[in-house]
DNA sequence: AATATAGTGTTATATGATAACATAAAGCTT
DNA sequence: AAGCTTTATGTTATCATATAACACTATATT
């Protein structure tokens, strides 16, 4: 099996079956860090967009973020404050971009090298962080081969995970959908 | 060194050395092959978006392609016509979407299996597309490793080609900058 | 407190993509 | 060839994503 990252294990989050809750809390409480090490402000916009985020393990549009921002605020916010706040935690390396999907989603190990490799699952809209050791020597081999230097990497999976995959078996074996509602549940 | 495509080089595609002419030349003989073995039809239109689009080897965004659409007809041309005809090429495997870059541009083996994946040079534009035996095998593993089915897959590398690179070190070397109008030099 | 810097608000607009419906062209059937 | 069907293109309107430019506010520094 090739490395992955730590906890919390991505099959756990597509599994809806993890605690949450924990997820939001360190993310928010390693961010405070990151934004402290770097001399970064996270303000109380910048953290309540994070938070947002962080809701699920689903990417957020810029657009849907900005209507959960004016519903909790109750004031109106316009396009350039959601992109402002995204380009600081995108350069605080606390987000990822997704360009598959124009939409953008916490990163679970804002620490280390900020590669951008997701699985996206198209049944529930799952993304799942990894890094894997052995296909990041692979990406760099092939980049030294040509004589290219990589400055960003973006490496997008689009599928089924897991759980989606089996329940679809089990659609083709029993002859009905048990996955109908699979898409609207969060994490 | 991992494994490639054939012909052209990529690093001569890069290098502006190449006959470019004979790219477009190949590259419109095999699409017409290609539609013959499907069943479609590459008609006129759809013809002429591939050939823009093979003017370069730098992605081409739908705006841009549209303006040049419009100039070489001297009629009006409206977004749609250009998104179905790249929607045609898509499916037919002729060209790939950039996602970085919300740009299309020709493939450069589109027999093979439609892998997505580019380097891509930010210094001069150019996108190469590349296939590695070795980095496919640890893609493959790192889906399974997570019991993750693929259906499509996009690697964008973006950085700095093997000329971009080099020239750059002569800038900081010599003091003075050689590749201010590289941007300009279409292949 | 005065000043500078960073962050946010606001308006307008650029850029990329699609929906819906009308017209035209190509392929089939007789 | 006439009529029918299917496919492709034209046209208008609109949605979706993102940024530019400038005003104002809050925070940090002196």
């Amino acid at each position: 099996m090739s490395s992955r990252i730590a906890a919390p294990l991505p099959t756990s989050i597509a599994s809806c079956q993890h605690d949450h809750t924990h997820c939001i809390a360190t993310a928010m409480v390693t961010a405070q860090e990151v934004c402290t090490r770097n001399g970064a402000r996270l303000t109380k916009l910048r953290e309540q967009v994070l938070r947002l985020i962080w809701q699920s393990h689903k990417p957020l549009g810029a657009y849907p973020l900005m209507e959960m921002l004016a519903h909790e605020s109750t004031r109106r916010v316009a396009p350039p404050t959601v992109y402002r706040a995204l380009e600081f935690l995108l350069d605080q390396g606390l987000i990822h971009r997704i360009n598959t999907l124009n939409a953008y989603i916490g990163c679970t190990h804002p620490r280390a090298d900020h590669a951008n490799n997701f699985l996206i699952c198209e049944h529930c809209g799952v993304a799942i962080e990894f890094a894997a050791d052995q296909l990041q020597q692979q990406i760099n081999n092939t980049a030294r081969d040509f004589g290219f230097s990589i400055a960003a990497q973006s490496i997008e999976l689009v599928g089924r995970c897991e759980q989606c995959e089996t329940a679809q078996l089990q659609v083709n074996t029993n002859g009905h959908n048990d996955m109908d509602t699979a898409g609207d549940g969060d994490d």
